[in-house]
DNA sequence: ATGTCTTACGGAAGACGTAATAATA
DNA sequence: TATTATTACGTCTTCCGTAAGACAT
């Protein structure tokens, strides 16, 4: 019945109630968004939009097709993403990062058509995106603590260090017993990492953090030492439990293949 | 994502498993769906069909792709159905027949781009289609006694007559007191209405019946008596009561208004 | 040999953008 | 007057059908 374009205009312009801004997000001009609705109008017999060249408004009858077409059409949509084997992933940390490109390197070659975008996001933020719907699948340390995700298997093991201010007595030293933690101030989470290495650079505080830091998070005003005895700092895949798919399985078996294959850890 | 047309030709050929079949029901020519499957493959990134000039069958893939794809593109078009006001309508006689083509005709005024196909529905199939979505709305007699439909309301209130057969010296009568039906051979339900006439013609039966049958179903071997004190027999329309929709409604009230406007029984 | 899917190619529909116009605040 | 939606029109993509080819039974 309707065409694609048709939809997507009709939706997008639902959400923007603005010719220009949804001609922008569609990547085509404003002049086709008029055509395109006022077509679709016609198709459908009624007007879907109140519009005066100053404000744009759903009609009621265009307030009913939003409410049952964007449902369905998210459904079409995901439905072809899976079966492309379509997967947005998120990463935590600067590490993460170069280590997710390797995998989805390697996931593109074996699904061609898939479109697999990577975003980075905050050690606060993956849960919330995972269990949102906003990434499909994200590279994030273990253990994982939240109910309602699943975890892929440890992909990344790296020593644990203590993140010290350079001014500290603590950075003369060859490295830290675990024990020695319950005596220092350790930082509590903040929002982001880099925010976190800042209070560290300030003296407020130490920060355990994953071996790779040392390289990636390389700071004038912080100093790195083992941290003799305690656990490793393990990383792998996390995702959504119930929706779990074919593709987040199919990633996740590519990302062991690369772990397998000779690619260690930062 | 996908485009109308690659959708429809993946979902059809996915019924038909036949090229041409396919092309027929959707008004195109093979080649077309021939190349619109292809583009559409390669666009996924993943063979849909495994086909030879004898043969085609879905692959992993496409029984995939078509069980997600096809409730959500239905939805889709329910909900445009919805918007435009298509429905679908049977009736169930031949009389039924006449005013649901007047209450459409006044309702496709008011809905220009409704598509409002209508149907012939044998009394015992009604409440099936109605029950199964093969229609939307059903002209029939009251009273319905099939849970889950809802009725519209008494449309249509006609004299009971009795047919009788031609030979019978019940025929030479003027009419026929309710009381006596006790006593007569009253014919059980048939698949069709014309069957049970043909039965009171032999002679087999008699058959309570509307007043517009006198008119719509005149035959040389059955004779209609008044049915003196009997109850009227009322015409309504029923509707899934789940279902129902703003489109139903509508229908309902243009209905209600033709038989205001001075159309009635026949 | 026949039925069936695919490739090659020319024609038509319509999606698209630029520029000019109308309308609102 | 400035911003924004609509109309007019020419271009160009691509959808489509006919005809010929390839393939399986």
């Amino acid at each position: 019945m309707l065409e694609r374009h048709e939809i997507e205009a009709f939706l997008t312009l639902g959400d923007e109630l603005h010719f220009g801004r949804t001609a922008e997000r569609l990547h085509v001009s404003t002049t086709r968004i008029s055509q395109t609705v006022a077509k679709l109008e016609r198709r459908v017999g009624a007007a879907l939009f109140h519009r005066t060249s100053r404000r744009v408004a759903l009609t009621e009858a265009g307030r009913q097709l939003r409410d049952e077409l964007r449902p369905a059409w998210d459904q079409v949509n995901a439905a072809v993403r899976r079966v492309s084997g379509t997967v947005s992933v998120a990463f935590v940390g600067a590490a993460g990062g170069q280590f997710v490109l390797r995998i989805v390197e390697r996931y593109r070659e074996r699904h061609p058509a898939a479109e697999v975008p990577v975003r980075e996001a905050q050690l606060g933020e993956f849960a919330t995106w995972l269990l949102d719907g906003v990434v499909d699948v994200a590279l994030v340390p273990y253990p994982i603590e939240v109910p309602g995700l699943a975890a892929g298997g440890v992909l990344i093991s790296e020593a644990r260090m203590l993140a010290v201010s350079a001014q500290d007595p603590l950075a003369a030293r060859q490295a830290v017993p675990v024990a020695e933690l319950a005596d220092l101030p350790v930082l509590p989470p903040a929002a982001t990492f880099q925010e976190m290495l800042t209070c560290v650079g300030s003296g407020r505080g130490v920060l355990p953090v994953g071996a790779h830091v040392r390289r990636y998070y390389a700071r004038p005003d912080v100093a790195y030492l083992p941290l003799t005895g305690a656990d490793p700092v393990e990383w792998g895949l996390a995702w959504h439990a119930e929706r779990a798919d074919a593709r987040v399985v199919a990633l996740n078996r590519v990302a062991h293949e690369v772990v397998r294959g000779g690619a260690s850890a930062a």
